[in-house]
DNA sequence: CGAGAAAGCTGACATCTATCAGTATCCTCT
DNA sequence: AGAGGATACTGATAGATGTCAGCTTTCTCG
């Protein structure tokens, strides 16, 4: 598959070229909405490509922290080596939308560099986190200069644009009480079972509520409800998801 | 620019090629929402392109057929070269959510032949309509085997990514007015002015509620408070911007 | 550990918008 | 041209959700 394509580059670039080219090809196979974070977690599970990062500079983000701001230069892609990261825009009544929430083996940031311009959104740290930088350049070479890879990435952000405009209707037509339920499961689906086979997460309600689209008093009483018939279990801002296939028959 | 990639093909196929890079880099080099339409027309514009589509087959609609559906297989990508198009997705609740109204010059169902997938939404011929056929297997061809066209088109995608992204913070935190102003500014963005330097242009309420993602009624009484401001002018279906300055600031 | 801050929660309320029902107007097709 | 259907419009109403205010619980950090 067009190896004599990147038969020059040195060695690291290559194997990262692999990785990621296994990433997209893994990612084109699949077709439902939780395949973007399956995918991202097959990559990072490539040996090659981790031993490759970790010879790469990193750099830690306190709670908080700002990781780069809308309308920023973007001079990295990161790899998320530890902890969790929100990418989210903020509107003119200052109200957070929440795009996704990044955690260990995703890539973060690399939008701004394909598309060649400063970043269209912001990202935050939600706890104590460690990234590994992939220069611009780097990555952009390797995503630009080979036909396979472009391909497949024309491919997968095709792809992103479906479940968008998906996303679209569906924030369109709606209640934020199906919202709510949807934006469990997607969280649900990203995190690992317990050892009692339960998923459970951290996440404040004005997180979640930034993710529905709504205002965290009505997450708050969407919760309870779901809580009241057994769906899922809250402790303090711990919550549980019990019932998944409840939550996902949730019509409005 | 690349020129020896396609060096042996035939001559239609170089000229139609040629015509997509020259509207790709326009685009590219252009940022706003309304660029879409710009760079369409800017390639529509392009003579070598239009005698090559002349030779074409094409294909004629009558007002209401529907053109695809929404799990068909992507046999051809279309151009238009008469009438008016939309494509939109069916809720659930068989509510129509509106993505776009295409008019002549622009391309149609494209993005099922460079994702390679099914139909992901349906496209209805909105008055007498004729389109030009571009066959599934010339359209891959052009797409993906050539380099400089395959990185042009990732910043497309990803530029159209960003755009729905944004979309979709507007749909969950502005109002039905604003994004009933909104639409009306995408349309106005997209039509010509006549002789008085008015744009106007004919759309059915359920249509314009379907872009909204509202209800009918909702458009209608928000159209009549635009009509008292005098900001546009309802003759029917027919409607006249008369202060498109006014509309974009609306706020709620 | 304790104080202060942040986050979670609850109730009251206003408002926006969807829905339904009914009427008026327009458009299409013969 | 005229009939019948589609579309536009209006009013009434109910329900969902955003906002504000105040209270409680949890968390953080010195």
């Amino acid at each position: 598959m067009g190896a004599d394509d990147y038969i020059t580059k040195p060695f690291e670039e290559m194997e990262l070229l692999g990785a990621i080219e296994r990433r997209l090809k893994k990612y084109e196979s699949l077709r439902s909405s939780q395949s973007n974070e399956e995918f991202v977690q097959a990559a990072s599970k490539y040996p090659k490509l981790e031993s490759i990062l970790e010879n790469q500079k990193t750099r830690t983000f306190s709670k908080k922290d700002i990781i780069y701001r809308e309308g920023d230069f973007a001079s990295y892609a990161y790899l998320i080596q530890k902890g969790k990261v929100k990418t989210y825009k903020i509107n003119v009544d200052g109200k957070e939308f929440i795009h996704d929430i990044l955690t260990v083996g995703h890539f973060l940031g690399e939008n701004a560099l394909i598309q060649d311009t400063d970043r269209t959104e912001f990202a935050m740290a939600m706890e104590e986190t460690e990234l590994v930088l992939i220069p611009r350049q780097d990555f952009q070479d390797l995503i630009f200069q080979n036909r396979e890879v472009s391909s497949n990435f024309i491919k997968m952000l095709s792809q992103h644009l479906i479940e968008r405009e998906k996303d679209l209707m569906d924030m369109a037509y709606n209640t934020v009480r199906k919202r709510t339920a949807d934006a469990l499961m997607r969280l649900h689906d990203k995190y690992k079972e317990d050892a009692e086979g339960v998923v459970s997460f951290k996440l404040a309600r004005a997180d979640l509520a930034g993710m529905v689209g709504t205002a965290p008093e009505s997450v708050i009483r969407i919760l309870s409800e779901f809580k009241q018939d057994g769906s899922i279990e809250i402790d303090s801002s711990q919550i549980s998801i019990l019932k998944a296939d409840v939550l996902r028959k949730v019509k409005f």
